[in-house]
RNA sequence: GGCGACAUAGCCAAGUGGUAAGGCAGAGGUCUGCAAAACCUCUAUUCCCCGGUUCAAAUCCGGGUGUCGCCUCCA
């Protein structure tokens, strides 16, 4: 397949280091908090990816950190008056839960910062013992100036950076360039750890470059991210991780566009935050996955209550076509028509086309456009019936290509037999044949306050929980 | 100021040289007791603007305009 690379900044093809397993890497959250709409974006992009490669047949070590130690989480202790522990712990159990909603699947492994804290301490006095790092009154800097590269990724010119960068705050830095490898306790009752330099606790960057080091090897085949942490998150991963092994950190480097609020950058001063937890509350999860995935991952989205409207028709149309076939399956004919064995093979360019989509730089709003294309062909097909083994042979291959996005991932019929509902059903059916259509409304209005919808179809009646 | 992305119908969105996919919303029709769903038809002579290259451009080049993001440990 092929994928843009921020590094060369156009689409290549994706050659793996490894045939046998492909290595990727993805900055994951900082667990201070439930998980935003814009987190969201690179948990789903990414788990979308792989599910994609896994698709076509490779195997996948997916590695997604927890960043549980942090100015943020420190924070947000002192105000709940609880350990920094108790509040990284919470959000990773939240965590696991909004991304479950979404149908993100758990990574290979989710390292903790706080689990990887020798490493990370060997790693930065590796660093130093390289002089490409040094001590200043606790704190430890990576000296940017010393690594020839510093820039490549982001394409930011090192005087630019120097002459915008903040001055006085950070005295103790030799250059403003440099960022922290290692931060001095400021407080005794401050989470730390004892290392050479004193107690304290790891910068923010170094983080990954050891989880991604320690878990997938010293050169990766993807590391990913929100665009925002191009810089400089993965320009300061690269230059200490590439200082202290001389080799490529990773191969790809894929980065997802942003979301705005209403045209505007989310943030909780503005008052358009937007937690998957609260949209949650509002619309099913993957409406908020069908959402992510409607545009390409690297263009700007704009999140807003009209779009996931839209959202939301858009992915019932997806869950009624797959509705309908577990209905026509239980109700169809057993035999199968020549006909239909030919049709049923002829929907294998969709799939087809699917995959070319999906092999150009993973475009998902092109692969969801030939689901709908598949559905409207199936639809037409089934419209006056089909047997048991046509219906199953469609809802194959919808089922196939939705979960490849990640979508269609739970039934919503088949919830089981329920003695009194069937009764009213009958009922109604009966009403229905003496024209006592009151009767047979009142009981379909009574049925949708339960939430269950009836439809009548020429192959009986369609319960839609 | 430096770096970068984007601009396609009412809304969302694909398409990067060959004459505008798909979805939502809307209109009409078929089916239905009525619905719902589904199906059929219609809805951009045109892709921000102005030049240029070409037999041919939404697609390439130049110049504008507008929007958004990064350069502040925010995905």
């Amino acid at each position: 397949m092929k994928i843009y690379n921020t590094l060369t900044r156009q689409k290549e093809l994706f050659v793996p280091i490894d045939e046998n397993e492909i290595k990727i890497y993805v900055c994951g959250p900082t667990v201070y908090n439930f998980f935003h709409i814009g987190n969201a974006r690179p948990f789903v992009v990414f788990d979308t990816l792989r599910r994609y490669l896994e698709y076509r047949g490779n195997t996948v070590n997916f590695v997604q950190n927890f960043t549980d130690v942090d100015d943020k989480i420190i924070n947000k202790a002192k105000e709940e008056g609880i350990p920094a522990g108790e509040v990284s712990e919470k959000y990773i159990r939240e965590y696991y839960q909004d991304a479950a909603a979404l149908n993100v699947r758990k990574a290979t492994n989710h390292p903790k910062v706080t689990e990887n804290m020798d490493e990370i301490i060997d790693f930065v006095q590796a660093l130093v013992e390289k002089g490409a790092a040094y001590v200043s009154d606790g704190d430890v800097y990576f000296r940017a100036r010393s690594f020839d590269n510093y820039g490549k990724l982001s394409r930011q010119n090192i005087e630019e950076l120097e002459s915008g960068a903040r001055v006085g705050v950070e005295e103790r830095k030799e250059d403003p360039l440099d960022f922290a490898l290692w931060k001095a306790r400021k407080s005794e009752d401050e989470i730390a750890w004892s290392s050479p330099w004193g107690m304290g606790r790891p910068g923010w960057h170094i983080e990954c470059s050891v989880m991604s080091t320690k878990f997938l090897g010293e050169t990766i085949d993807i590391h990913a991210g929100g665009q925002d942490l191009a810089f400089p998150h993965h320009e300061n991963e690269i230059a200490q991780t590439e200082a202290k092994t001389g080799k490529p950190f990773a191969n790809y480097w894929m980065h997802n566009g942003y979301i705005t609020i209403d045209n505007e950058k989310m943030s909780k001063s503005k008052g358009n935050f937007f937690t998957v937890r609260d949209i949650l509350d509002r619309y099913e999860g993957e409406v908020i996955r069908y959402f992510l995935l409607s545009g390409h991952y690297r263009s700007p989205i704009n999140f807003s209550e009209e779009l996931m409207e839209q959202s939301k028709n858009a992915l019932m149309r997806m869950q009624n076509a797959k509705a309908n076939l577990l209905h026509l399956r239980e109700k169809g004919g057993e035999t199968v028509s020549e006909e239909e064995t030919q049709n049923l093979s002829n929907l294998d360019v969709y799939r087809q086309r699917f995959i070319e989509a999906m092999e150009d730089d993973l475009n998902t709003a092109d692969g969801i456009s030939v689901i709908f294309e598949l559905i409207k062909e199936i639809n037409t097909k089934v419209r006056s019936g089909c047997s048991k083994p046509f219906a199953d042979g469609c809802l194959s291959i919808l089922s196939e290509l939705a979960g490849v996005l990640g979508l269609l991932q739970e039934d919503q019929t088949e919830n089981g037999v329920d003695e009194t509902i069937n009764a009213l059903v009958e009922e109604r059916q009966l009403a229905r044949q003496n024209k006592d259509f009151r009767r047979a409304d009142e009981i379909r209005d009574l049925l949708k306050q339960k939430g269950i919808t009836l439809e009548d179809t020429p192959q009986g009646v369609k319960l839609l929980y």
